[in-house]
RNA sequence: UGGGGAAUGGUGUAACGGUAGCACAGCAGACUCUGGAUCUGCUUGUCUAGGUUCGAAUCCUAGUUCCCCAGCCA
């Protein structure tokens, strides 16, 4: 009687759903090939993650492959050192295209060719219009265009003008191939597009061979289908485009791939436009493409996010068509969540207060066991070495606790990590300033371990490193690239920049660190207990010191209970 | 006053005419040698107005709001 518990059907998101109606109705015989076709002129950023996870991750369900194609139709903004960080992005991000490396660039011939074939077909013509006169002629969203003075040119003189325009006959801008629509449309797309403009450029990969150029319409579906695609997933505002990809194909006649629009992500606190992340590059706003703050992922793994965090992200946010701002928290937690399960506990003072044991031996040194992932035991134990003087965290002491506070302060007693309890005795201050400089405990060494044999309990545990066997490091804390969630919000006329975040990086500098990572391998990533993830600076350290970024910090109830005290008590 | 899209808690995302679920965030608690992790529990939602139906987030009608489009960028 009692149905068995139903088995989980995963549901699935807009696209899969048509993706599995197509399979199911043998549309593609079966096939299923996609593609992620980034332009080679920046780098890739987590909204590119998005689309690769999207057009590989799709071909992989279903038993298809993912093409890697750039789109290389504008020599002028783009550059091998793009195409190189690309494809050196997407295999960190996990995936492979295999041998199925393609270029728009390799498609220029077959792409005239086919433009040839429109122009006897009298469905393209050559046009002299100035850039501004086709802009006249387009109309307006709610006035139709005017047709061309040059859109009834005969077959033979738009074939004989579009051959001198390939051998450079003309100047850059002087005139256009454009489709023969209709200018009364609509949707202002299909206003006789241009399909190729003169631009005496070189090109990374053709060098100078071409002097004309396809469209981004008239190269993208031509290729999609010279490839064989069968599902071309792009972001909503390709929608618009849609009608002019089904124009040329059904006009040239070709195989004709599906396109598939999903909105594309946006994160708060930061910005996804190829053009502002060059900008803030440019203009030094930070340091280069690959700064820790910078939503690309050459930033991001230099940050020390694990590809893995960055594909279970991509996966939690889902897909569809609604626009939307996903909290930076969600990308956050994926790379806590991914971190805690991985990265190996070591203990590191960031702000570093001198403490002096009085009761413990001078010259003497204890090594004490600490466990290297309480997540993962098969990640062994390790030695700390403990003296009588010590560093712990300045924010672990305070001299004045305020309620709730369980760290350390005059005359109590917390346990110090893996070691002993310790209780505050006397603190130092600067005879000028009042700082605290020093403070003096005495050790229970009946707790060594960090167990007290009368059962007796402490409510604080912090992290310590002994003076004298401890590293010294430089340690980057980032914060949000900008003060604010949603730069849309910025007032037109304001600028955005003004909107960066003065705290997004903080540069601590005579960090104190266990001495196990001295040696530390430039990547590696490290949980430093009770403050967060941090990984070696692949670019700055240098052996033996080693510069940390911190990836992302850990959850810190205390700050959050800290911040209510002082919104409640004033 | 054109065309194309989209609207489900604070943020995302499911539910495909039959109990509005999940994640993140938030709140409260348990546990803890990380104020971490883990575990409980809770608050918050179907854009609006009509209609169809035993029953509507889902179907119909009208409206509202938001996004995209006037590059020889992609």
């Amino acid at each position: 009687m009692t149905q068995p518990s139903t088995p989980e059907t995963p549901s699935l998101n807009f696209i899969q759903e048509i993706m599995a109606a197509d399979r199911d109705a043998n549309k593609w015989s079966g096939r299923v090939n996609t593609r992620f076709p980034p332009e080679p002129n920046g780098y890739l950023h987590i909204g590119h993650a998005k689309s690769i996870c999207i057009n590989f991750g799709l071909a992989r369900e279903f038993g298809g492959v993912c093409n890697l194609r750039f789109d290389d139709t504008n020599p002028t903004k783009e550059d091998v050192e793009y195409v190189d960080s690309i494809m050196h992005d997407v295999r960190w991000l996990g995936f492979d295209w295999d041998d199925r490396l393609y270029y728009a660039s390799d498609y220029f011939e077959q792409l005239y060719q086919w433009a040839v074939q429109l122009i006897n077909k009298g469905k393209a013509y050559v046009c002299d219009l100035t850039g501004d006169e086709v802009r006249e002629h387009r109309g307006t969203l709610t006035a139709p265009g005017k047709n061309s003075p040059f859109r009834d040119r005969s077959v033979a003189e738009n074939l004989d003008l579009f051959a001198r325009m390939k051998a450079g006959e003309f100047p850059d801008g002087s005139r256009t191939l454009r489709a023969k629509i209709d200018m009364a449309q609509p949707n202002l797309n299909m206003r006789d597009p241009v399909m190729y403009r003169i631009l005496k450029a070189e090109h990374h990969r053709t060098g100078n061979k071409w002097c004309i150029y396809a469209t981004y319409d008239w190269a993208h579906g031509q290729s999609d289908s010279i490839e064989r695609i069968t599902h071309s997933i792009c972001t909503l505002e390709f929608e618009n485009h849609r009608p002019l990809y089904d124009w040329y194909l059904d006009e040239l006649d070709l195989f004709h791939p599906q396109q598939i629009e999903f909105a594309r992500l946006n994160l708060t606190y930061t910005v996804m436009s190829k053009r502002r992340l060059l900008e803030l590059v440019t203009g030094n706003h930070v340091r280069g493409w690959d700064d820790p703050r910078m939503p690309t992922l050459a930033g991001m793994r230099r940050r020390g996010y694990p590809p893995e965090a960055i594909r279970n992200f991509c996966t939690k946010i889902g897909v569809s068509k609604t626009d939307s701002m996903i909290e930076m928290s969600v990308l956050e937690g994926a790379v806590r969540d991914d971190l805690n399960k991985k990265a190996p506990r070591v203990l590191g003072v960031l702000r570093p207060l001198k403490v002096v044991i009085d009761n413990y031996p001078e010259g003497q040194v204890d090594e004490l066991e600490a466990i290297n992932n309480p997540e993962d035991e098969s990640m062994g134990t390790r030695k700390l070495p403990f003296a009588r003087e010590l560093y712990i965290e300045r924010d672990d002491f305070r001299e004045d606790p305020p309620k709730g506070y369980y760290r350390l302060s005059p005359g109590k007693e917390v346990r110090l990590r893996y070691a002993y309890f310790v209780t505050c005795k006397s603190v130092v201050k600067d005879p000028k300033t009042g700082e605290v400089t020093e403070l003096h405990c005495t050790y229970d060494p009946a707790t060594r371990g960090g167990a007290a044999p009368d059962g007796r309990k402490v409510q604080g545990t912090i992290h310590w490193v002994s003076a004298g066997h401890a590293i010294d490091a430089e340690v980057r804390l980032y914060d949000y690239l900008f003060r604010i969630p949603d730069l849309a919000e910025v007032p037109p006329g304001e600028d955005y920049k003004s909107y960066i975040n003065p705290e997004s990086l903080v540069v601590l500098q005579g960090c104190k660190l266990e001495p196990g990572l001295a040696k530390a391998e430039p990547g590696s990533r490290f949980q430093f207990e009770r403050q967060g993830y941090f990984c070696v600076d692949p670019v700055d350290s240098k052996p033996g010191t080693p510069v940390f970024n911190r990836t992302v910090s850990l959850k810190d109830s205390w700050a959050k209970i800290e911040k209510g005290q002082k919104k409640k008590g004033g």
